[in-house]
DNA sequence: TTTAGGG
DNA sequence: CCCTAAA
């Protein structure tokens, strides 16, 4: 009868339908620990870990279909070729530790999409369909389709393998190989900022080396005297002057933003750093605001945090800026190295110098931000806003400055480095710099690939701090495919002034710390909006044949796993879209058109599964009542 | 976390 | 795409 059914419309590639959630709960972690973090990536460089995990999370059940006795489902695993099939499903952790595998992504196909020829029926489905018969026809057919669908056969790639090397190709900082340590040894010290723990996919070491659509940076940035770390102490005079005292200094970086991603981790990392606050003091009352122990450290974090969201301009604007906010405007600074002098204070002729310092600099990323076309100026200045925000999330490095030289080692006394009290001003700088390493997590993959020029080798040629730049094999998991259909129109890059300059903090902000409530910039940033292409359309389709509607993780999971910027979310309202535009007319549709053929097999695949569902119901429903009655 | 649906 | 109730 269900055979009959198949028959009717020609589908032979169906799977069982979906086992119970409970029964599939075991894949979560597994599903987990497929995702692996960059921190997982560190792990596995330093200690050689090599996620071995992922094969344990097997054992559980493999909600194996074969329970059921539906007779259709029989049908299914009589076919030779598909017995693994829900297997798959369920462990394909396994597959991935162990066996070699090959998956079928989107990113896999859509370039070359012979892979599909294979399960691409001529547009009347009836006809080739054979289900059942286990004619060579449609044992060929879904052969092809379980070798490529299923993750068995043949070996695509070692995700694992491709993750580690891509980490251990990953140079963190070429030109100050010490700040690199920093980086990394120093992470969590700066609590001023924060220590991203957000594990990020493997792909997200991808960066752009030389984005077309990155932004000029050049910012100017003024410091408020608010800005202070833990080890100095920096008087300012009066705020009204001391914008005219900062210097400018911009190093490159990367950094983009537009996904979600970013929000969630600022939102973390908000919480994180109050932690991580409280770590670093002896105060345990967790009523922050009120521990004047820790006061200063937590007034710097505000303030500093409230500094971020100011002056934000964009190298345009900045060649043209003039004296208006600064009187000593570095002219027409380097893109790499602009200091300009700034603050000469009278010291104190005590024991302990008091002196007034200065920053000498502060660098500001490169940003990369990606610029949708129907961008407004508001949600341009959002954009940027996050961007800058995020940077200095990640914390700021203190650098300190003898004679313009940097001195690094941190123990030195001060008249070791050459600084006397008497001339500590005139001599002493501090420059402010981003703590990197963690803004690179966040960027999300696709959005390197979106950003990655292609042809463009991706290693690190870039001198200042790096930060943000991880290179990434080539062969990267997360292909360039599932991004580059649309990449075209999605974004393009604005050279603008389109950014005002916020006025400068107050002095004020030193006592006052403005509450500041989360923006909404910095809260929900929408998703850029990516179109599914026909190819992915077609990849969906042909999942959702297999799988079924209700299992959209199944689905994401098998035919995008790789496209990072697909949740199943987004799979699940795309088909839902997709049902819809195949039930209106062709003159109502709109964006890219979806060839008829896609559309009727998703009339079908929908079809069929709903009434698989609702089958499904009305064979557990009884059960349920005999259960319960047996009870 | 996933699923299922409304917005 | 987002947001969320449910599971």
């Amino acid at each position: 009868m269900v055979l009959q059914k198949r028959l009717d419309y020609g589908f032979n590639g169906y799977e069982v339908p979906p086992t119970p959630r409970a029964t599939r709960s075991p894949r979560k972690s597994a599903f987990k620990k497929n995702q692996i973090s960059s921190f997982d990536l560190l792990a596995a460089v330093a200690g050689n870990l090599l996620l071995e995990s992922g094969g344990n999370s097997s054992s559980s059940s493999n909600n194996a279909i074969g329970d059921t006795n539906e007779e259709d489902q029989c049908a299914v695993k009589k076919e030779p070729h598909q017995p693994v099939v829900e297997e798959e499903t369920t462990n394909c952790d396994h597959i991935h530790d162990s066996i070699p595998e090959k998956r079928f992504f989107v990113s896999d196909i859509l370039p070359k999409a012979h892979a599909m020829e294979s399960f691409n029926r001529s547009p009347s489905p009836p006809k080739d369909f054979h289900f059942g018969s286990t004619s060579g026809l449609t044992s060929d057919s879904s052969e092809k389709l379980g070798a490529q669908e299923l993750g068995q056969g043949v070996c695509f790639r070692s995700e694992t393998n491709d993750k580690i090397s891509s980490m251990h190709g990953r140079p963190i900082n070429n030109c100050e190989p010490e700040l690199s340590r920093n980086v990394i040894a120093e992470e969590g010290k700066h609590h001023i900022g924060s220590s991203f723990k957000k594990p990020i996919p493997p792909s997200v070491n991808v960066i752009a080396e030389e984005g077309k659509h990155h932004i000029g940076s050049g910012f100017k940035k003024p410091i408020p005297p608010s800005v202070c770390s833990d080890d100095i102490d920096l008087l300012n005079g009066d705020g009204e002057n001391f914008s005219a005292r900062y210097a400018t200094k911009t190093f490159r970086s990367t950094l983009r933003i537009g996904d979600r991603r970013i929000k969630k981790v600022l939102a973390s990392n908000y919480c994180k750093v109050s932690s991580k606050q409280k770590e670093t003091t002896t105060v345990t009352n967790s009523d922050l605001d009120l521990k004047p122990s820790y006061y200063n450290k937590k007034h710097c974090l505000k303030s500093l945090r409230s500094e971020k969201r100011y002056p934000i301009k964009k190298r345009r604007y900045f060649d043209g800026y003039t004296a208006s906010q600064s009187e000593e405007t570095p002219r027409k600074a380097s893109a790499f190295q602009s200091t300009i002098a700034c603050q000469k204070q009278p010291a104190f002729q005590s024991r302990d110098s008091h002196v007034k310092l200065g920053i000498k600099s502060f660098k500001v990323p490169e940003l990369f931000i990606e610029i949708p076309k129907t961008a407004t100026i508001g949600s341009l200045k959002r954009t940027v806003l996050e961007a800058v925000t995020n940077i200095l999330e990640g914390g700021l490095r203190i650098g300190v400055l003898v004679h313009g030289k940097k001195v690094r080692d941190d123990n030195k006394m001060l008249l070791q480095s050459g600084i006397s009290l008497d001339t500590l001003s005139d001599t002493l700088g501090f420059c402010l710099e981003p703590n990197p390493p963690q803004s690179t997590k966040q960027l999300s993959p696709e959005d390197s690939d979106f950003l990655r020029p292609c042809n463009v080798p991706h290693t690190l040629t870039r001198c200042f701090p790096s930060q943000g730049k991880h290179d990434k094999p080539s062969n990267s998991v997360e292909s360039d495919l599932d991004s580059k259909p649309s990449a075209p129109n999605r974004a393009k890059p604005v050279y603008s002034r389109a950014l005002i300059p916020v006025a400068p903090l107050h002095a004020q902000a030193l006592n006052v710390v403005p509450p500041r409530k989360p923006k909404r910039s910095e809260v929900a940033q929408r998703r850029i909006r990516r179109p599914f292409s026909v190819a992915e359309v077609e990849v969906l389709v042909q999942a959702v044949e297999r799988l079924g509607t209700g299992r959209w993780r199944d689905v994401k999971l098998r035919a995008f796993d790789n496209a990072k910027h697909r949740t199943y979310v987004d799979l699940k309202d795309k088909w839902k879209t997709l049902v819809h535009t195949a039930r209106i007319s062709p003159q109502q549709r709109r964006g890219e058109p979806v060839p008829q053929e896609l559309l009727d097999r998703v009339l079908m695949a929908h079809a069929y599964w709903s009434q698989q569902q609702g089958k499904q119901q009305l064979l557990e429903g009884p059960q349920k009542l005999e259960t319960s009655l047996g009870l």
